[in-house]
DNA sequence: CCGTTAACTAAACAATGTTCAGAATAACGA
DNA sequence: TCGTTATTCTGAACATTGTTTAGTTAACGG
């Protein structure tokens, strides 16, 4: 009886930590061969499985992109982290913003399977988000808080709501990102010039 | 002699309309199914033809996906000929941001070969484009073009220059219209209010 | 009508994700 | 320690992909 406790607990011990290779091994293949690299024997061979090994422990190949999504919402919103300490919600707002798209340039593959790939994948993951406080969230509360207290703060334009100044920023974010992924030559003016104007622009733009 | 002529002719002319076939029914797949619909045996299947026989109108499907996005650009570009009418350049600006905005919404599967799929692609077109005046500069040019007779007329905030702004303004609608092609549920404020935010903070932040 | 040339097809190859019948292994009860 | 049972893993298979190739069919020219 207590020696079958120990075998059964270790057995799922056992279990978490293959799972866990495997998602070492998905995210290194990621990183380092892109995400089309991502096939399900290339996994098996990295981790010296069969490659229908892995059906036990994942439903398919996009429940492993899923769980590398997962992962790259945890750093996003940890990155955010450091940026909460600042006093300043215009400030904070800025440097979310910095985050933001550092995050995106030196993660180009995991921000792409987030935000770039397939929308039913990205769609399933908002929504399973949407039970109370995952990463996804509180990424996008770094985004939408600030500019809630520039409001309460008065420190709005003039007849600007919170909600669609964060949204529009983010999809700026999003598209400065997206477009140096996906044709890095163009636009042609530098990523950090396009994201100091950006921001300037945004400053004057929204707030007072 | 005569004849020969007439037949070498006729031969080219019918290469012609199967390669212009070709291309028509990949068009139709990809705005029906999508582009992950777009293969070589379903467009055979839709021209009557075997798989194989594609091959040599096209040296693989990557070029029939480029040929697709050729056309993509050439309709973006002429949906900004309408905006080049309108006399103050603002106004103008405007109008371009909103159909290019309007043209990745309706065109969602365009759009996306276009700006969204493979950074290859995309890049070996623009390249490609930098040759005189293609479609893809044309409509670059309604862009900047805006931006820039601001920029003479002293109508932009000190410290502007245009081609940094005209850049993020295209980041900024391409990250609008990404972001809705990939989530369509997120950001959560409506399409319309988020383009009219957009645009009224670009104005208040970068034209004066 | 015959010979040449172009166009086309069927079949095959190498990958892909995924499934399944069975072998191998581990755990358990005696 | 041994036999039973549950779990885990594998090899082979299937259906799809893009692409190539050998060979057949059709068109053309004289």
């Amino acid at each position: 009886m207590l020696a079958t406790m120990k075998a059964t607990e270790r057995r799922s011990r056992q279990r978490e930590e293959l799972r866990a290779e495997i998602l070492r091994a998905a995210r290194g293949i990621v990183l380092g061969e892109g995400y089309r690299a991502l096939t399900m024997r290339r996994i098996a061979e990295a981790i010296d499985y069969s490659a229908a090994a892995i059906y036990q422990y994942f439903e398919n190949r996009d429940a492993i992109a899923a769980s590398l999504m997962d992962q790259g919402f945890e750093e996003l919103a940890a990155s955010f982290e450091a940026c909460a300490a600042i006093a300043d919600p215009a400030a904070r707002l800025e440097a979310v913003g910095r985050a933001y798209v550092a995050f995106g340039l030196d993660h180009p593959e995991t921000y792409r399977l987030m935000f770039m790939e397939d929308p039913e994948m990205t769609a399933s993951l908002l929504e399973r988000e949407t039970g109370r406080q995952g990463p996804g969230e509180r990424a996008y509360g770094a985004l939408i808080g600030p500019v809630a207290e520039l409001a309460a703060a008065g420190r709005l334009q003039p007849g600007g709501e919170a909600q669609p100044i964060a949204d529009a920023l983010w999809s700026a974010l999003h598209g400065m990102v997206a477009l140096k992924l996906t044709c890095p030559q163009f636009p042609a003016t530098p990523t950090d010039t396009l994201l100091d104007t950006m921001l300037r622009g945004f400053v004057r733009g929204f707030i007072r």
